[in-house]
DNA sequence: TAGATTGTTAATCGATTAACAATC
DNA sequence: TAGATTGTTAATCGATTAACAATC
């Protein structure tokens, strides 16, 4: 039964199927049922089928689900291949990091460019993306519109950064930066990677292991 | 009233309330009640109450809670301060950018060495911390031990490096691979920064907006 | 057919919110 | 003292798990 209303808990999970899938699909397996899904993932089979009966009938009753049937599925409700496009703010040793490593095109996401306040960095690739001045931005995104910014600058920039590619119509922002966005993005969603949370998680696991 | 069992949502949000309880300090803010706690957070001032009787009582009732005093309560309830260890392992851009951008003193951790796979890179320092051969690792760790390991290796060395960690007594693994290791670290805590993830979320957020 | 496994409904469990006596 | 705000208990809400009829 479809649901209009899916929890983040669920929508969080997406991602792991997915990668889960093309690795079964990568290795030529078939066919998967839902508890052997659950075992690779250390949930049970019965939140699988509850996760995914939030977006359709993906199995078939007595055989289970046809890997790569799902893992097309899941693609297709994470909105790859929906042609999103992003541009990546901020070519520091983080952003060069995502430049140089990060697959965005395996993702579905085209990076069209990169921006930096640096004046000597202007004009020149990375991993084969263009780097343009920072004071170029808008007239960019109004010539190439882009669904989301990667915000990869120091924190004292972010907020001014944020509101600017809101304004020039991004509708995502993914945040590395410690600032809290919430606020101050209007209508865009916010996706944070606060490493310092992380870390602080696993300090705290770690202090309180007998 | 202080519990022995603590649910992960609650610990996962003590690193927001301590960076929160950071820039009021900062700021010179002397008190701060619940709810404004919650206003600056997104959270309701119930469930912050609730989050920090797990821990203990910091607050004085018509009063509040005094920023400075609550901010070291967390650090310490964090472990921060702790005298805890890190190493990390891979100096690509990413370890690169973690070791020149990322604070661990900040957070209670002390980062003493590097390790690489390249031999090349062996015997340079990176933002002050001395990189090594991996092949040395065990060695290294016997001298000087580490509470974790930081991953930031191709994804096909991560399973073998995270057991060699895990083998010379570390107990926690900060992961950057898109590999699970949950399965393979036997007792040691596996903290995931799985930045495709995080991406994916982002891209099926965009797309179900109205 | 018999065994397996789905999708879904019902039961349980846990986390969040509300309410309030205690008291600074 | 009166107003404010805590810590905690009770009520609500939501998410996970269990059970099972449907059926491949």
């Amino acid at each position: 039964m479809k649901r209009e209303y899916v929890s983040g808990a669920v929508i969080r999970r997406l991602p792991r199927y997915y990668r889960h899938l093309t690795e079964l699909s990568g290795a030529n397996v078939e066919r998967v049922s839902s508890s052997a899904l659950g075992k690779g993932l250390g949930l049970t089979a019965s939140q699988i089928r509850q996760d995914l009966s939030c977006f359709g009938e993906f199995g078939q009753q007595g055989y289970g689900y046809k890997v790569e049937k799902l893992r097309r599925e899941i693609a297709d409700i994470l909105g790859i291949d929906r042609g999103h496009t992003a541009v990546l703010l901020g070519t520091g040793n983080l952003g060069r990091a995502l430049l140089n490593n990060f697959n965005f095109k395996k993702y579905g996401f085209q990076l069209s460019a990169a921006f930096d306040i640096v004046p000597e960095r202007a004009g020149i690739e990375i991993a084969g993306v263009p780097v343009y001045h920072v004071d170029t931005l808008e007239d960019y995104l109004s010539q190439t519109p882009a669904s989301i910014g990667v915000l990869t600058v120091p924190k004292g920039a972010a907020v001014e950064l944020a509101q600017r590619l809101v304004r020039s119509g991004v509708k995502g922002i993914w945040n590395f930066t410690s600032m809290e966005l919430g606020a101050h993005c209007g209508g865009a969603v916010v996706e944070n990677v606060h490493f310092a949370d992380s870390l602080l998680t696993l300090g705290y696991m770690i202090s309180e292991e007998p």
